[in-house]
DNA sequence: TTTGATGCGTTCTATTATAGAACTTATAAG
DNA sequence: CTTATAAGTTCTATAATAGAACGCATCAAA
């Protein structure tokens, strides 16, 4: 199998993946819970380059998860769908086993983030 | 942000998708909540690289996830420690979701497959 | 009405990651 | 001795990601 065959899956986890399974697509999410709803916002949240952003949130919005939404010429608001806000779960227990099992690592030098 | 410096983020969220956010690796995962224990039953279930494969499951081992046991001279069972069983709501809800959310394409040609 | 800042991308090059197949080493079976 | 199985490793080719610069449109100030 290859990754981008993943849609066809039989498996359900398979398919869920093959929408939220790539770098950067569930931490994209998790902004949205917390309220991000623009390009440079999660830009600059999350650090991920212009270009794989863009590519995201077109997938996203693609699959139902996220609606763009203009509030002026050539400007969105990216939000949750009802698709997109069922997997609060999902992030939920994430963030219950990386609170759990994964200690924070040093840092090389400057802290960053604010989320929680 | 690197994806390689998640591990040291203040979200637990991006701490755990550190560990089990890269390509795979759920999917790895889920094998070993079904039962598969080893190294070409992963590969032949999920038709990843076996270099790849090699390369996730020394990750998982060595996140604490996954736990190595000779069986054998040169050969092992992968099997999940307390730590990754914890993950299993995390796969639970993505089995939802994508059963929900995600319908399954057509696929090209040959059927695969065959879990849950 | 030119200048500058903001928002939302696209384009470019360089580096990593992944795919696919062949090759190792060791054990065990016929 | 030959073949089969298990668990990798090595190799080359292709795709994905990082990082920075560029484009274009709007708005606000000068």
């Amino acid at each position: 199998m290859k990754w981008s065959d993943l849609d066809s899956d039989k498996c359900p986890i398979a398919r869920s993946l093959s929408v939220v399974g790539d770098r950067w697509t569930l931490l994209i999410l998790r902004d949205c819970f917390v309220g991000n709803t623009r390009f440079d916002a999660f830009q600059k949240s999350l650090g991920l380059t212009r270009h794989l952003l863009a590519d995201r949130l077109a997938k996203l919005v693609n699959a139902g998860v996220l609606k763009k939404e203009p509030y002026a010429k050539g400007r969105y608001d990216y939000r949750l769908t009802t698709q997109g806000k069922a997997l609060a779960p999902v992030l939920s227990h994430l963030f219950d086993w990386g609170k759990e099992n994964v200690p924070r690592t040093e840092m090389a030098s400057g802290e960053r983030e604010a989320h929680t």
